[in-house]
Parts: structure tokens; sequence; C-alpha cells
DNA sequence: AACTTCAATGTAATCGATTACAATCCTAAC
DNA sequence: GTTAGGATTGTAATCGATTACATTGAAGTT
């Protein structure tokens, strides 16, 4: 197992200094020409590779950035991750992925370790709208992405769901409902809070008051979407509309209402996030989309701004407008 | 912005030299009890934290691996990668996780920079059943997760699913069956020829000789799924039992279905990897599930090994099983 | 011819940890 | 009182790159 060439390798079979190669190696325009050429052709010729490792010791800069997210099988939270990775990587970074499993300590954790593991950035999805440990990823750059904390004080790139929640109760308000149940998710986090003023409001301009029953919170988790939709559904007088608030509730609603084939005549179901099949959970009627893959990209575009010392506007909020797909009543 | 405190300032401080120090970090034993004391209390006190860059740079150890996979909006592929992460995170290990895109030649380039990065060891999920590329990761070890490829020359974990499929299509001819229809992925996949082989070998123990026309290959994506289940069923006398090689293309096919809301009288789905709702895609009868996270899981502790300089049983293949569930025909 | 200038390259310190080897301190034995 | 030998600790080189500063040489100026 033959040690890999290092600068000095280089420096000494090409006749030159370390310091030229290094030049060479970091495209300094001070170099002459002839020797880029010797310099380049020694290193074909070693099959020589930069220790990136040794690099970053000494620039302080890793050409890599971390990014937690609350969990890995969330096909939501991959589609942002996707966009990250994409950006990232075509700017010549790599990604190190951490999972915060939902809890905050392990949040604040990862933040410490991917710091130590020197890191030029982090983009984070927050685990809950509390943002007093985050100051420990100073001074590094810290982008939040899909759900923003109470602490004004980090860029975030987030997707308009007050408008886009707003909109598609409107939807079901200009076909004329009047009653129109809620799961929601956990109140703590940034985007569950929206989804339910945008609901909240959409009815209040109306002046419709829900009923309390008609409101029930959850925890963006298959399982408790399928619970709430039993409690929902259970009422001797159902609602005929219900927003779900994102896309794993619906997958657990969705499962109640397959599970138990009553017929519920006239059930539209609002819906968020725009998943394969999601059009044709039963009662499906309308979609409100967001465009994860663009949030990922975004908030890495905006890291790569922060890392390249760019502190316009900051703290900045980049908000991404949702669209809304209404659906022909799906699977009965 | 004050710098990080370095091993000499917690040398400093507490009138000790710099080995010292490092010697409590790495828990010496022939430090002095006392001395201990007082580095852990100058290091707290200076709220010390190591730099991993310098000692990876130092020791050639970086205690990060590199998991690249073929995308990751993609839950089999989250799941086990799930798995690994935490596998790894439990044993102070981080994970740079690239995509490969599909591409062998993004799969190359992303070994070499893995490399280039100093991680300790890769795990792969191959984007195709060659494996030429690989030799670039050596001397790195690499494992091999949920697929192999054709050069035995590398550790992988595997589910059997030669073994799930034959007894999936053992069950519908149990039940009768004569006729099964086959929808296949990409056949230079080794997890598709595998249920390829399953599939005839089960037909074959009972001496029957599938149509050419019903057996279609795909690339285990939605798209293709949706496709090869309408050839299937606009043939005028469709078959009454098919298999359908992955979740993405049962995805794909029940999309089919449920766009195409003609009853397919009689009509068996048999399918692989248990996913939420996978057992109510229309006309579900039999799912295959595989163990994913068990599989980054185990895959994570065979790097582990390797890692530490473990060469038994070199090169290993683990084969964990699959489970077979029969589910209730979902949604018509 | 002497001197300035600038282009091209080299020398050596440095990033922050680890570790081989050297040095020192004690304790116990004679 | 010496000294062998183990227990602790210290010194300084090292990992592989970058870079401030020094040096060299040749062209341009007067």
């Amino acid at each position: 197992m033959k040690k890999n060439a290092t600068v000095k390798d280089v420096a000494r079979t090409a006749g030159v200094s370390t310091a030229t190669v290094s030049r060479v190696l970091n495209g300094d325009s001070r170099v002459k020409g002839e020797t880029v050429d010797l310099v380049n052709r020694t290193i074909e010729e070693l099959g020589y590779r930069m220790n990136r490792v040794a690099q970053s010791l000494k620039t302080s800069r890793s050409l890599t950035a971390g990014v937690i997210a609350p969990e890995f099988s969330n096909e939501f939270f991959m589609n942002i991750v996707t966009g990250i990775e994409a950006e990232l990587n075509s700017k010549g970074y790599s990604v190190i992925l951490c999972s915060s499993r939902e809890s905050t300590a392990e949040e604040a954790r990862q933040i410490e370790l991917l710091k130590d593991r020197g890191v030029d950035g982090i983009i984070l999805i927050p685990e809950s709208d509390r943002g007093d440990h985050l100051g420990t990823a100073d001074p590094l750059p810290l982008v939040l992405v899909d759900r923003t904390v109470n602490d004004p004080a980090y860029d975030a790139v987030l997707a308009d769901t007050y408008r886009g929640t707003y909109e598609a109760v409107n939807l079901a308000l200009d076909e004329g409902a009047e009653r129109i149940g809620f799961i929601g998710g956990d109140i703590h986090l940034s985007t569950a809070r929206e989804r339910y003023e945008g609901y909240k409001d959409a009815l209040t301009a109306r002046n419709l008051v829900p009923r309390e029953k008609d409101i029930l919170f959850g925890d963006y988790h298959e399982e408790s979407g399928y619970r709430l939709m039993r409690e929902l559904m259970e009422q001797s007088d159902f609602p005929r509309y219900v927003f779900i608030s994102n896309y794993f509730m619906h997958l657990g609603a969705a499962r109640y209402l397959l599970e138990n084939s009553a017929l519920y005549e006239g059930l539209h179901i609002l819906s968020f996030d725009d998943m394969p099949l999601a059009s044709f959970f039963p009662y499906s009627s309308v979609i409100v989309a967001q465009p994860m893959v663009e949030m990922g990209r975004r908030a890495a575009q905006l890291l790569l701004r922060r890392i390249g010392g760019d502190r316009k506007d900051f703290p900045l909020t980049v908000k991404l407008q949702t669209s809304i797909r209404a659906v022909s009543p799906g699977i009965t």
C-alpha cells in the first residue's frame, strides 16, 4: 500500500519548491506558464491528490457544510436535503448530514459536533421554535430552512404556508363549506402555527367560528393523523371538510379512512404537501404544495453567500410561494 | 470573536506540557490523577474543544464515514441511511452523505472526494452491478449495502430478496394462480435480477412457463411502474396475479390502477417493501418486507469492524431475511 | 553602469494536535 | 547515602498544506 504523494513529493520531482506547487494548485497567477505545465504534469504523473484535511487545518475552510434534520426517514425533509446537496455539491461542497432525532438537546449537540469537525456553515431544519441553543453555532453561518425559531437572529428560507392554508381554506369556503375541521401539528413549530393561523383567519374573514371539537392538534406524524381523523369522524355529525396540516398526518388519516371503509358522504380533504399518491388518498380534494427541493436549494445558496462573507440583509427571511392543486376526489 | 482555545492554551494555563494535555484528552493512563483533574478543570474553564481537523491530520483517522446513495428523495434508501447514521453516530462517527445521482461516473467521483476528505470508510448503495471503479476506494474499507456488484471482492449487507420473491410467488401459486405477471427492475441491479430469478424459479418448480408478454422490465422508478402496469392491464386478457419488484414501481402501478378505475376483477398484486399505505394500494395482496433500517445498521457495524482492522471473513456477505405479509385486498 | 521594478520562485513558519524519546522525580532496596 | 527502576512529565518533530517574507534575475530607466 504505497503512501499518497504530497506537495513535497511533487515539488521534489518537479524540481520546484512546495510554495510553487501550492500556487499552481490554487491557480495563483504569479506562476510562469511553463512552470504551471511542469507541475501539472508531475501531479498527473504521481497521481497526486491534495490532502483536504491538511488544507482545512491551514486555511480553516473545509468546503463542508453541516445539515441537521429532525429525522431521515422523512420524504419531506429529504426532498429539502436533495436540493441542499445538489446546490452545495455543484459548488464543490460536501454535506455532513446529522439527525437531531427530534430533540433539542441532540440538536445542540450536533451543532457542536459539526463545529468541531470544522464545517464552514450549517443548515438546520429546527426541531422546535425555540432557538436559545442555536447561539452555539456562532461564529459559523447558520441558515434555517422550512421552519424558523422565535429568535429572529437567523437567516431562514421558508414556504409561505400561512397563505397556502388561507387560500386552500378559501377554496373550500367558496364551494360552500361552512364547517371545516382542522388537524394541526405541534403548535411549537412555526409551520404548524402558521397553518393554524391561516385556517383561522380564513374562517374569521367570513365570520365563521369553528367548533372547538373540530380543531385538533397532533405532532405531524402518521400516527397522530390516524388518531385525530378518527376523533373527527367518530363525531356523530362529522365535518364535511377537513384540513390536514402535513403529509404524514394526511397519510395517517388516509389509513384511518381506508381501514374504516364507511362511506363518508360528501367528505372533502384539504391537505399539505404534494407527495406521490397524495392526490389519490380518499376524499382528497385540495392539496397545498411546497417547493421542497427549491427551499433546500435556496437555503444552500444563502449559506454559501454567508460563508463567502456577504452579510447583506442579515438576518434574511426568504418566503417561497406554495401552490394549490384542486384534485378530483380520489379513492373512495 | 475570540479564538478557540488550543491544547497549547490549556497547557500554559494549567502549567503543564501539551503532551500531558493530549494524554488527558486521550485517556492515557500514565497521567497522575491530580494532573488529570487539573487539566480537566482547565479545559472546562477555557471552554476548550479539540480541533478534530488537526487531530485527523496527525492521526489520519477522522471518525467520519462516507455514505453514497443513488438518490436522496427515496424512502427506501433513506431508511437504510437512518440505520447507518444511528449506528455510526452512537459510536462517535459522523456521516458525509453523497448522492451518486444514479451515475457510475458520479459514484466514482464521490468515492474519490470522500477519500480526499479523509473519511475512514465508505458505505455504498451501488448504482449498478458493475464494480470496476470501486477499486478507487482502496485502501479504505468499503461496504456495500442493499445491492452488490459482480466483483466479489467487497463486503456486502443484503436482503435475501430471492427467497422473499420465491415465497411470495409460492403463496400465490398455492392460492391457485397459474399465470403471474412480473414487473421487474433493471436487470443490471443485483436485486432486480434476484427477484426475477426467484419468480422464475418458483414458477419452474411447478412446471409453469410464463408468457413472454407477462414479463416486463423497467427501472425501479414510479413512472416505469405506471407504464408497465398499463402495458399488462391493457392486454385483453390480463394476468390475475402481478408481482411488482419494488415500492416505487408499485406506487406507479397503483397510480395507474387508481386513474383507470375499471374494475380488475380478481386482480392480486404481490409487491416489495412494506411502506406506509403500500398495503392499501389497490388489489394489494402480498407484501415482501425488507429490514431496511437493520440493513443499514449491520452495514455500519461491519464497516466499523473493518475500520478497526478486523479482516475476518473478508469479503463477507450478510444476508438478512425478508418477511412476508399477506394483506386483505386493499383499496379497490 | 548603476539602480529601480516587477515577475517568479524559494525559505521557513504555521495551523493544532499526537507521540517517540528524553528527562526528571520518587520510592524502595542495599 | 546511593542508586535502580518505575512513574510522570516535558521536548520537539511531525502530519501536509498555505503564505508572509525573502531572494533572485532580468528588463527598463536615466
